[in-house]
RNA sequence: GGUACCAUAGCUCAGUAGGUAGAGCAACGGACUGAAAAUCCGUGUGUCCCUGGUUCGAUUCCGGGUGGUACCA
């Protein structure tokens, strides 16, 4: 549960011999990662591998602010639009996936970028995932049936008689802990206490982490302005056209979830274009918190980018 | 111009039979290991419009301003 003391969560335990680096580029919502990001690759011959959880779906555009097709072809782009919203995914394939692209784009280039917002995609590129299993969707079915028919009390003691120790550090009021670890328990027969070491793994390059950072209310009207020119590009039927498949996970996604609440008669259009705005701007504060550990990261203006190019190039992270 | 009503948190409003005040939303802070744009936890941030008076004490009662709303001219 709680992380080590003086272990850094960006670049623990690298290799720096080769030279390679991984650039990494993230900050909060609306703050100008793509813009930045192309500019970057453009100066170093780099490519761009995406860290937006929500970008993976090639069904999701507009309200995910992919890059635009131009952009997508002057530099290349990894993990965006590569799964359907009927795929299954999860961080640990990411993970996999992701390592294994970037050794082989440091053939092509020592640099290779990492741009987005997600953070614990971000964490499971840097230093890696404990070994805990994917289970079968029929152990989760299972457990989640559980939940809605008896509640989270229920589950808590369940959780305490399979794991009595992950039940003391736990987040006891969010059923989502609660659920993962009892499933990985039913489908391992081992504690989920007992599969967390949180122990970094060694990666074979040296990364760098640039955070970027505006005032919050000129990131708050980036974002209000970016959800106005989202209706105008089309998001209303975009999420029209996916109403179908709301229940969908990657569905449950801000400028998704809204719009199709709207649909459902739950709230007016601009109530829900309302809604939007309001949860992107948590969201984007969420993503601000989860930052904050990230401590040997340079945090500047997107508009600076000398001083972001003389930090990559720099000798000393 | 006259009459009535209103003025309290960023917004919409409640309240104090006189002892410096609280809801919703917004906002702010935090957590996070295969759902992560997800999920969960915590926090009132205030010249109670201004100014005189009564009172031990006024955001509350009274007078006068100022601003707003409605109706009458």
């Amino acid at each position: 549960m709680k992380r080590k003391p003086g272990v850094s969560m960006t670049s623990a335990r690298t290799n720096t011999e080769n030279g390679n680096t991984l650039v990494i580029v993230t900050g909060p919502t609306g703050i100008g990662k793509t813009e930045l990001c192309l500019e970057i690759a453009r100066k170093l011959g780099a490519e761009i591998v995406s860290a937006d959880a929500r970008q993976f779906y090639r069904e999701l555009k507009i309200g995910t602010a992919v890059p635009t097709p131009a952009q997508l072809n002057e530099v290349k782009h990894h993990f965006i639009g590569h799964l359907s919203i009927h795929d299954y995914y999860n961080v640990s394939i990411f993970e996999q996936q992701v390592i294994e692209l970037i050794n082989s784009l440091f053939a092509k280039n020592p640099y290779v970028l990492l741009c987005g917002g997600s953070g614990l995609y971000i964490d499971a590129v840097c230093k890696g995932l404990d070994d805990l299993p994917t289970v079968c969707p029929e152990t989760r079915a299972w457990v989640e049936k559980v939940y809605r028919t008896q509640g989270l009390e229920k589950l808590r003691l369940w959780l305490k008689k399979v794991d009595p120790i992950y039940y003391t550090q736990v987040d006891l009021a969010n059923p989502n802990r609660i659920i993962r670890a009892i499933e990985v328990f039913q489908s391992t027969g081992i504690p989920m206490s007992q599969l967390r070491t949180s122990l970094p793994k060694e990666r074979p390059f040296m990364i760098k982490t640039i955070i970027l950072e505006r005032p919050r209310m000129e990131l708050f009207e980036r974002i209000n302005n970016r959800v106005d020119q989202m209706v105008a590009d089309g998001l209303i039927e975009e999420a029209v056209s996916l109403f179908r498949w709301k229940n969908l996970n990657a569905l449950n996604t801000v400028g998704y979830q809204e719009l199709f609440d709207w649909l459902s008669g739950k709230y007016s259009l601009p109530n829900a274009l309302e809604k939007i705005k309001t949860n992107t701007r948590r969201y984007a504060k969420r993503q601000i918190t989860w930052f904050k550990k990230y401590h040997d990261a340079l945090r500047v203006n997107p508009d600076r980018i000398d001083a972001i190019m003389e930090y990559i190039r720099g000798c000393s992270p």
